[in-house]
DNA sequence: CAATTATTTTAATCTAGATTAAAATAATGC
DNA sequence: GCATTATTTTAATCTAGATTAAAATAATTG
């Protein structure tokens, strides 16, 4: 919030385009967006994107690292205030599906990472990799604590991750949903821990 | 299997190259495999193809017409030797992981919708949603009979697909791994239910 | 306001890859 | 083995869409 203010008409220009980028890849894949889309959203000409991004590459890649950066902060919220494991874990969880449901949510399906340039791709790999191994360190507190049952967290993380990051293959936007999904999801994913 | 012998070396070769053509995408990306690509794991040329198949786009919607068959052959297996619901579940599970982690299997993140043509991704959207039809009857089966706690099936179905289509995303081959998905990721995902 | 810098557009290129047509090879049935 | 049909290759096209360069407009600054 308080950013926002110092930030440069740049950068907030750029933050439009990416949110722009990350909904025509959402709505239309990859390969089905061209930059001619992106750019019509925003009430630009294609050529103009080149001004805030090197390539096509670039502008898939800064989405992944913005979705990247969201569940982080999400997960960072949610393990700020240390009640016990299990609270922490539905916090994240809300957080994480209000995220994507609402306005900011950006592309979570991640397909396009194996076209990625080697560099980028390492990258967003291990951005995704540590998300992992920060969500099993609260499963794991969670169990320690006693508020989660003994699992394999690592695969327990990997089936609860799954869950999450399908939801934008069967949300569409439906508000009504939307509302269902915050209430009632972290409960479900939950039950079986 | 009995079928196999009546195939003709045309839907044979069909076969492979829809394979091949899975293992790509899967791999590189939808964007990021040429048919050249595919070509090459066949030892054919880019050009071949164009005899089993009319352009990319076809390609893809069969890669994703064959991953819906092989799912709703797991759905069937498992489903038919009736017994309680949660065994029947629990079967599914395994059938369809091991069809996932297996040989057979093909694309699961179905990413390229949005760019089929419209009969196409209507034809596919709707063979998906009857997948998730069915397995939230089996669901309330489970539910009916006792076996398996009453919950919000449109919901729980979503999570759980959610779960084990997002395999392919952390699962590359490691057969120790296959192992222990086919194992012990049906009961992880049944724990809640 | 003049000068400088930031942003966008116009108007070409440029290119990978999809697609096609015609020719060549392989398989098959008789 | 000949004739026919099936499969694959060779060798061009063809095209959407990415990319670029130069010019035009808008914003900012002192």
């Amino acid at each position: 919030m308080a950013r926002k203010a110092e930030e440069t008409r740049f950068q907030l220009q750029k933050g439009r385009m990416l949110k722009a980028a990350a909904r025509c890849f959402n709505q239309k894949g990859y390969s089905g967006t061209s930059l001619r889309d992106v750019a019509d959203v925003l009430g630009l000409t294609d050529a103009a994107l080149y001004y805030y991004v090197r390539n096509k590459e670039e502008l898939v890649y800064l989405c992944y690292v913005q979705a990247a950066d969201l569940g982080r902060e999400a997960m960072q919220q949610a393990g700020s205030e240390g009640e016990n494991g299990m609270d922490v874990i539905l916090r994240y969880f809300r957080y994480h599906i209000e995220m994507m449901v609402g306005e900011r949510g950006p592309i979570a399906i991640m397909s396009e990472v194996p076209s990625l340039k080697p560099a980028h791709r390492k990258e967003v790999l291990e951005l995704s990799r540590r998300h992992s191994a920060n969500f099993e360190a609260i499963l794991e507190a969670g169990i320690e604590d006693g508020s989660v049952k003994p699992c394999n967290v690592r695969m327990t993380g990997n089936a609860i991750m799954g869950s999450l990051n399908w939801i934008p293959k069967w949300f569409h936007g439906d508000s009504q949903l939307a509302k269902n999904l915050v209430d009632e999801f972290p409960a479900i994913l939950a039950r079986g821990l």
